[in-house]
DNA sequence: AGGCAGGTTCTTA
DNA sequence: TAAGAACCTGCC
């Protein structure tokens, strides 16, 4: 089917912009797993996007995946050009992110073996954990996928496993410890929908190999609290060279999360042409 | 070859 | 409470 979005929607700068790592790029567009669904998704012309689903499933799936209810046109208008500007250019720049509402136990564990690591490698052990863990489904055109498995499923596989296949390194016993956790219903995304944003941030952080970072990631990308603000090298680096009055979160409220996005992917679109420079000499 | 990568934890002062 | 080192692993 034939949709048509009028806002903000650029599925490369989603695909690149550290949020999701299921997203392989596949005959111009990409194809997409969310929970047991995949999704074949291509941008056809100005506003208009070919999706390989039907009618009932785009409006019971994908729509709500892509939140397109929200206005992120409406979000980056919100910006005052005069008093941020940085922000606004990082915002104009990198203008098609949205924040996808993905599945959270994913989020827990995705962000937990994010840790200092790099987008290839946390792309490979996902990846590997659900082949590994997740169920085997086919897709409409016959192809195969595995889901994301959950914390039961996780939950048995071995240490080999988790250090050979999924590559996990140190982080193996994090992801083992957390999805017995949750298979036992110690712990449980479900009591965080509840929470404020500080205290679910607690909650997480009681989780081990989960710190700020994560935890922050976890409620943007998992929970869609689009208020928290992940700092990571790369917004530390934007906040003391650009900001170094500081920066006012309290101004950007309650959207910190997503102009934290803009910045983010700005900052290393800025560090990937400067490298590219560098290399051309 | 040694440092570094989208961080957390553990250890020291 | 605040710096500093260690941690898996792959890549330049």
């Amino acid at each position: 089917m034939i949709v048509q979005v009028r806002d903000d929607f650029d599925l490369g700068k989603i695909a690149e912009s550290g949020q999701c790592f299921r997203f392989k790029p596949h005959e111009g567009g990409f194809r997409i797993v969310h929970r047991e669904h995949r999704l074949f998704i291509r941008k056809e012309e100005e506003e208009r996007f070919y999706l390989d689903c039907t009618e009932e499933e785009y409006e019971k799936i994908w729509r709500s995946y892509f939140d397109l209810d929200t206005s992120y046109a409406g979000i980056r208008g919100k910006i005052d050009k005069a008093s941020d500007p940085y922000l606004a250019a990082a915002a104009e720049a990198e203008r098609g992110i949205r924040i996808l509402r993905q599945d959270p136990w994913e989020m827990v564990i995705t962000f937990i073996v994010s840790q200092n690591r790099n987008i290839p490698m946390i792309r490979r052990s996902v990846e590997a954990l659900c082949t590994c863990a997740g169920e085997l489904h086919e897709d409409r055109t016959g192809q195969p996928f595995w889901t994301f498995p959950g914390p039961e499923r996780l939950s048995r596989l071995d240490r080999e496993t988790l250090l050979g296949p999924c590559a996990l390194g140190y982080r193996w016993k994090y992801v083992q410890e957390v999805s017995r956790r949750a298979a036992s219903g110690s712990f449980m995304t479900e009591c965080l929908e509840k929470m404020s944003d500080s205290e679910a941030m607690e909650e997480l952080m009681a989780l081990p190999g989960v710190g700020p970072k994560v935890a922050s990631c976890i409620l943007l990308f998992g929970f869609h609290r689009l208020d928290v603000f992940p700092v990571d090298v790369w917004i530390r680096r934007v906040l003391d060279e650009e900001y170094p009055q500081g920066y006012d979160r309290g101004r950007h409220m309650p959207y910190n999360g997503v102009y934290q996005q803009y910045l983010f992917a700005y900052s290393r679109s800025r560090a990937e042409r400067k490298a590219g420079l560098a290399k051309e000499l």
